[in-house]
DNA sequence: CAGAATCCTTGATGATACTG
DNA sequence: CAGTATCATCAAGGATTCTG
């Protein structure tokens, strides 16, 4: 899983910016929300044409900067479940403003967000 | 300057993202927003860290986007102004707010954004 | 002043196979 | 099921120089 390497952040915007920019961040936290709770297969699903790669080192970068909450449970066959932080839900509102003025400029190809 | 290839968007959240993600166009919404009117030498004073190649490029892909208006004046020596569109002063709330998250978030380094 | 032109580096992302 | 481990690529970003 390769490193993500931030340079230090020059102010609060640039800051926000590289803890949910990249390319499934916002993705994967609105999905997260719109499910309350997701499991690493759903995900998997949800975020079309994401590796296990990506999506592995994606939700660890999401979990280092307190966005997201990784729940284990020990059981065979694996279960792990990922649900947003107070942080992240903090951001949902604006996210959807972003979600809704991107709907209104797709033009052609609508395809909802899950 | 190099050609950027946002494959299409799979969704709104992803349209978004694609077109204010990115490691300058945050900052450089953000700031014309501040001073209502930018000029190019001072977008490349205010981004701190910046290249002229980058800056240019980027310049470009928000005005092609819709998201800023590039005001030539032909004089001698030459004038271009920057200021934001309607379509990008949508999106000020959100990175308000996402300004304010990180801020909360940053810890040590205060540096505000101008 | 506001960039364009070139060349170059590297980090983000992808493909594929494998495992507890 | 939920990941790891490797290896490969490629586009985003950087350095530098030049110009109308």
């Amino acid at each position: 899983m390769t490193k993500k390497l931030n340079s230090d952040p020059v102010c609060a915007v640039d800051y926000a910016f590289q803890r949910i920019g990249g390319k499934y961040k916002g993705r994967i936290i609105w999905y997260i929300h719109t499910h309350t709770v997701l499991r690493y297969g759903e995900l998997k699903r949800s975020i079309v044409g994401i590796t296990p790669k990506m999506l592995t080192q994606t939700l660890r970068e999401l979990e280092e900067d307190g966005l997201l909450i990784r729940k284990v449970y020990n059981e065979v066959p694996p279960k792990v479940e990922y649900t947003l932080t107070e942080s992240a839900k903090e951001l949902i509102p604006f996210i959807d403003h972003l979600r809704e003025w991107g709907d209104k400029r797709m033009g052609n190809y609508k395809i909802n967000c899950q």
